[in-house]
DNA sequence: CTTAATCTTGACCGACCGGTCGCCTATTGC
DNA sequence: GCAATAGGCGACCGGTCGGTCAAGATTAAG
């Protein structure tokens, strides 16, 4: 610091908030390197040294932070939750509309998430937990386990808009839980066929089924 | 051949169909141990080493059968088609029952394979396309193609029940094509929430929804 | 200024990856 | 019987895998 005089507790506070930002810089570029390089190829189709490289962060220095790949891979699922959170989930459920339109509104702005991570991935890349899923989920019991909470929460939100949606007489008799559940489940599948088809105009092709999916209670 | 007196023609074709057994006998081992192992793990999560190991075939003799295990893959994918063919989509469409009948057949055909596949790799494996999908639709271009016409071809089986359903007046109007991809897509997904819950019964629990799948022309 | 903890670095490890090669044998067509 | 071919074999290749380590640099705290 060019000017070590007295320090009022805004600089120190300033000065503390730069240290934390500065501690954990290496280990977010690592966790965000990591992150953009898995959810565009795969588990095993990415190195520790690519994600290294990419991060500008040698292989020691990895290590430091991280005991593992797959601890790694834990911290790079709990990034992908909250930037899904915030890209898709938070603005799509806001209760400016009623249950069902939210329902629908998802669909929208899943859509748009994909375009664009589309538009700079080169290729449409689908859902990440849902790529994890299957490829990890008969060999690493922790991430599966992990990726089962991920899909939990958003099954969640699915119930609570159900739930919602129910009480205010919108929709019949329906076992919440499974139908939220189903929800997902097309949702998921969506996403499979548009990676595979590498269009992400199959989600607003399929979307309208959405919303109208019910299991019977 | 102990006895290489006259050839008969019947003995010309046994002959044959002994020797073409024999010749592809070792090509069919690598096939199915790879399919086995690539089905209940990943395409990257297995070496070819393993492969060989497996189907008692030495490195060798692989590479004479197969130019790369990119090319043994899309022999797996075939194996894994006729398969998928005989044990689910056939007995679940025979014409012996009315269309939306079939239609739910099929998902207690694809809950009974499950739940056997399940019982002997310990693990539900979800749909093997869909697996491979997901890992790989990114990064190989071949593999992708081939995926996308497997589930072309699923497709058109639900397209071509679902226009006998609706020539026979049993549904409205609905895009024929469109609800055939969504179905597959809540196939696939529900076999993808499966397979990450390690819960066969999942199928049938999100099955009701399945048939009730429209999208509107 | 000193100490201790945190962070960084680059060389290094054995294991395994997909793939190659030359050699031997068994079977085929002539 | 002979030549040609297909199949089987095992040692071997360079490269990459996830992971380790010891020593140096940087920083915070007393």
């Amino acid at each position: 610091m060019k000017n070590p005089g007295n320090p009022l507790v805004l600089d120190r506070t300033v000065y503390y908030n730069m240290r934390m930002l500065g501690e954990h810089d290496t280990r977010q570029r690592i966790v965000s390197s990591a992150r953009d390089l898995i959810y565009s190829r795969s588990y095993a189709g990415v190195g520790v040294a690519e994600i290294c490289d990419r991060a500008d962060v040698k292989k020691g220095s990895f290590y430091h932070f991280f005991p593992s790949k797959q601890e790694l891979s834990l911290a790079v699922i709990d990034d992908l939750r909250v930037t899904m959170e915030d890209r898709v989930l938070i603005p799509a459920f806001a209760r400016d509309l009623p249950p069902i339109e939210r329902l629908e509104r998802f669909v929208k702005t899943l859509y748009e998430f994909q375009k664009n991570t589309a538009a700079e991935a080169g290729r449409i890349l689908g859902c990440p937990f849902g790529n994890l899923a299957l490829e990890l989920a008969t060999s690493d019991e922790t991430i599966r386990r992990k990726l089962e909470a991920v899909f939990a929460s958003i099954e969640a939100r699915f119930e609570h808009v159900l739930s919602e949606a129910q009480t205010a007489g919108d929709i019949g008799e329906v076992d919440v839980q499974a139908t939220a559940k189903a929800m997902l489940a097309y949702i998921e599948g969506m996403l499979l066929m548009a990676k595979t088809a590498n269009d992400p105009n199959l989600i607003m092709r399929l979307g309208p089924a959405f919303a109208q999916i019910r299991i019977p209670r």
